[in-house]
DNA sequence: TGTACATCAGTGAACGCGCGTTCACTGATGTAC
DNA sequence: TGTACATCAGTGAACGCGCGTTCACTGATGTAC
């Protein structure tokens, strides 16, 4: 408890942060970036516009809070993902079980995955910081693809990932105990289609694109995943 | 002639349009769909701010030309594409080609892309007739899967497209004589297939997800349009 | 060819808006002795 | 426990901005006879 004790002051400062946090993010679901104003912000918190200025820097720094957040949120929720997978689940039910966490995500909450993934907000320099939160949503990915033999198709992709695997030794110390056992050249394929698979059909589901169209977002999810399972032959 | 001539006013007034819809155009590129300002616009033009307003009833009605442009734009690039194609051309290969051209279309020109696909435009309604142009630019898809032979992976698409194909008529006539002797779900389920896998690599690549993480998008692609193939049974 | 009228392009002034952000200041809460 | 000081939260006024859009008006271009 001594490394968590605060000071009230401290701890009413988290809160007003923690509220100020959440009515941006309806202001995000209800108008979109555009639509996250301090002025109104602080109307609905009940605090005049200035007094923002205690708790966030400026608009931009608000806004690189949330996307920090959103990275972090749904890290979290593919890692829980891979942690509560029965022990004997095969790589294909594990393959669906992480792309099906990464879609109830961003299907319950669309403004925060566009945060993330959609059109790059004009103006706004994403925090270096970001990349890294890439990787923690890819890293569970990873050991997936233990063992996996790659289909011709896919090959070339496999080969340019060694190939970065090998030009940066960052990514070869982050991927390569990951790769449980298999090349990362693979596992970084893998992965990486993966998330391009995730991003089109997400995308197309979130941005309502196919709205009317008959198909629904996990039927189509699935059946990308599972042939990625099956251009990697995995059980 | 008799149909296109015009008197010197329409051929200005064309002329004027065109010339904002640019200049819109570079603003969009810019900064995003934020940076569309109709002042702006007119004090590049040479004209005052209202004057904008013989050429375009709002702002929104200037979006709307603009998305309708981009849609009949890339819809024409991937006619294009398939008309080009050498008479003998493997379904593999059409498939590459056509993916080829939406995803150069959209690399060469981001912006144009990002306002069809991206985030979509807070408080900003689709003109009814977007379906009609997604549905012209994914046409030429659908006779490349003539023939073909789903896998498992993919079967639940094909079922969810022939049931829609059997509910919406509208569809079925226009799939139809496009799935060349084939069935339409196997059809339609192609070519939402490609479109999703166009729409997860050309995205992260637009967006500039995965800068720097080694990887060229006409691998990824290439690579997921021949796991399409493959899944397809095409040759 | 000339005249009378209608249409259209364009203007300047103005309205009202909400925004991010800065500044000098007040009052409450915490801290050191 | 009490006092003196430092820190912090919050305020109201103000700045400057650019935006979309409306309005009443002028002058040029086209059209009908």
């Amino acid at each position: 408890m001594a490394g968590t004790a605060q000071s009230p002051r401290a701890r009413y400062r988290e809160q007003t942060r923690a509220e100020i946090k959440e009515i941006a993010l309806r202001q995000l679901a209800e108008g979109g970036t555009a639509a996250v104003a301090l002025t109104r912000i602080a109307k609905e918190v009940g605090l005049s516009g200035p007094a923002l200025y205690r708790y966030f820097d400026s608009r931009d720094a608000l806004l690189t809070d949330l996307i920090r957040d959103a990275y972090a949120d749904l890290a979290a929720a593919v890692s829980q993902a891979a942690d509560s997978l029965p022990p004997g689940a095969s790589p294909r039910a594990r393959l669906r079980a992480l792309a099906g966490s990464c879609r109830g995500w961003a299907i319950a909450q669309p403004h925060r995955y566009l945060l993330i993934e959609g059109t790059p907000v004009p103006g706004y320099a994403a925090p270096p910081d970001t990349l890294d939160s890439a990787r923690a949503v890819l890293g569970p990915f990873l050991p997936v693809f233990e063992g996996a033999a790659p289909s011709a198709a896919v090959r070339p992709v496999v080969e340019q990932m060694t190939a970065w695997a090998e030009a940066d030794a960052a990514v070869a110390q982050w991927a390569r105990p990951r790769a449980a056992g298999g090349s990362e050249g693979v596992a970084l394929a893998g992965a990486v289609l993966a998330w391009a698979h995730m991003h089109g059909s997400i995308g197309l589901e979130v941005s309502g694109q196919f709205n009317g169209m008959g198909h629904d977002g996990d039927t189509l999810l699935t059946a990308q995943i599972d042939s990625l399972a099956d251009a990697f032959s995995l059980d």
